[in-house]
DNA sequence: CATTGGCAGTCTGCACTTAAGAGTGCCAAG
DNA sequence: CTTGGCACTCTTAAGTGCAGACTGCCAATG
């Protein structure tokens, strides 16, 4: 079993590890810190370390580095969390105020907990499943070219091109428009995806296939609504941290381009009672991230759900700081987008 | 001078060079072409293109690489574009078709941009300043935040969220938004923001102040209009050509990820007769960039005007084929944005 | 005057050796 | 349980030598 002593010691070499990307050798620990014990003790120490494969020694003769597995303990031992410095909260505060779109808003936001944390940060849109339909706006761009503009009392706004294969004159559009808006205004969205269906029906034969087109790409609209994004920022800062990785950088970087494998990352995620969730290492082998970390946590949204937001880097990342940015982030970000 | 042959010498030189990296000798182009004359000739020629500053050599008895100047020769030169693949004509065209959120469109142009040139890919968004007001929308998230919505009859969608001190209600919003929409709708971006400052004037003092928070988000949101952003893809790519680049590519890619920067560089690009432009190597240094060649051109967008599209890698990039992938995404694009 | 073959000279890249330094594991003693 | 000591292992850096590649120059040739 692994003493209290055992654990401190766990501690510092992550601490140092991180700060160095060096391993730790016993001599350095007696050297930098207190412990009160000789090299030799804690060598015992780390040996018993070792025995539960939380540190390992990357060549026979070497000092130590923190497997995924003692970077879990080490992160679940993180109770203590060291607050933002005034800068960084100065930071976030200047980042906050003064109206904005909402695309600046998350774009803001995720470059700003790019800064902080120094990793890259990722924020997914708010999903907002629960809304309804406030507006639904038909431009015509061109004789068969449509665009459908769908805006939601939760502030999503959704947009959409399409040819209709008929040419369309803006007298028709508008009327449709209208009568789209009075049976639309205030549905769910799931009733409104029913509604959308039989909506042609009332039409005569030659406007069918026109006002069918267009109504099934507002049935799309409603219903891909649920289909998330992600707005990313700092990969710069992957590439900074590249010795971290064994092999080249490249193939992490293609899977966090791939939205698709980070939505679904982020969908297995298991947040503690606070949201929080940290994936350490192997736990992300499935996606091509074997060799990072996840933090993640929600932020709340005016549809009153939940969407996430967080950072990836290497295993070998700040957890402390990193996890209180991410907080701090999310908490600000619910401040602004959330019900008060 | 150079002679016509030293232009082809100087055009096997990028192409070797762009292939394998190595710098080129005397030797292996005798080898590999058939110039009918022998390597001595050749280094004949070589050392008259070393003495125009078009090749260099890295090492005292190395072979030769184009010099920025040598790129810049050879591009002038490609008057024949080579035409695209067959499966890359493929690919663009699966990707064409489909209804598609404006987002959506652009960011799938910019992953197919990417994929084809296997270089960092950018599409600026559509300007669109020669566009009227065709609705807005105010949308009540919580009891002082207001989302509004502008949306244009070129397509344009703005949203933008803001706090309004005064507690408002549905129906006093609602009552607004059709006043507003009277008095805007058809109007020019210009008399939009003109017509605006002067609408809090006809409320009464006690709702003027939210109403001016109000018309000024809207004023803010009608001019910054023309505020150009990008989408972004393939950075992934930059970390594979890593080896092209002197230093780390890490400044590299922060530059990339600094919007602000990309579209001051897009703005000073100068297009040829086409609206196509290529700007190598120290041409962009002062962006810091001087070791990337950008090469971008115009597409077409519903308002009539135009936008860029581009892409952005290590000097020693493959030229002739990259040329021809942004010509035939833009034009593509163009296609499917602009008026037919 | 352009072209050619030959040759000396230069530089890189790679393999190999050597030396220094850091750290461990283990043991016997406190 | 802790400690000091010591032999052993392994990495890293620096230095050496050699093979290979290419140029530059020159004198000869058509």
């Amino acid at each position: 079993m692994v003493s209290e002593r055992g654990l401190d010691v766990l501690r510092v070499i992550v601490q140092d590890y991180v700060a160095s990307r060096e391993p730790v050798g016993s001599k350095s620990i007696v050297d930098r810190y207190s412990f009160g014990v000789s090299a030799a003790t804690i060598r015992n120490d780390m040996a018993l370390l070792e025995e539960e494969e939380l540190i390992a020694a990357p060549h026979t003769s070497s000092g130590r580095i923190p497997t995924d597995k003692g970077y879990r303990v080490f992160v679940n031992q993180l109770a203590d969390l060291r607050p933002l410095s005034p800068a960084q909260r100065a930071a976030i505060e200047t980042f906050l105020g003064s109206s904005a779109d909402l695309d600046q808003v998350l774009g803001r936001t995720v470059r700003l907990l790019s800064q902080l944390t120094h990793q890259v940060a990722l924020v997914q849109y708010p999903s907002l499943s629960r809304s309804r339909i406030r507006h639904v706006e038909l431009v015509l761009l061109a004789s068969s070219r449509v665009m459908t503009v769908l805006i939601t009392d939760t502030g999503r706004v959704e947009q959409r091109l399409l040819d209709v294969s008929d040419e369309l004159d803006e007298g028709f559009l508008a009327q449709l428009g209208s009568r789209l808006n009075a049976t639309l205004g205030g549905l769910g969205l799931a009733e409104a995806a029913e509604s959308l269906s039989l909506f042609p029906d009332q039409f005569p034969a030659s406007e069918a296939a026109a006002v069918g087109r267009i109504a099934s790409a507002l049935i799309e609209q409603v219903l891909a609504h649920r289909q998330d994004r992600l707005v990313m920022a700092g990969t710069a800062n992957l590439v900074r941290t590249e010795e971290d990785f064994s092999g080249s950088i490249y193939p992490v970087l293609e899977a966090i381009e791939e939205q698709v494998t980070l939505l679904r990352l982020f969908g297995e995620m298991e947040p503690d009672q606070n949201g929080f969730s940290v994936s350490i290492g192997k736990e992300n082998a499935s996606f091509g991230l074997g060799e990072t970390s996840v933090l993640t946590t929600g932020y709340a949204t005016s549809g009153g759900e939940v969407s996430r937001l967080g950072v990836i880097g290497p295993t070998r990342m700040d957890y402390s700081n990193n996890i209180a940015a991410v907080r701090a982030v999310a908490r600000y970000l619910s401040r602004l987008l959330g019900e008060d």
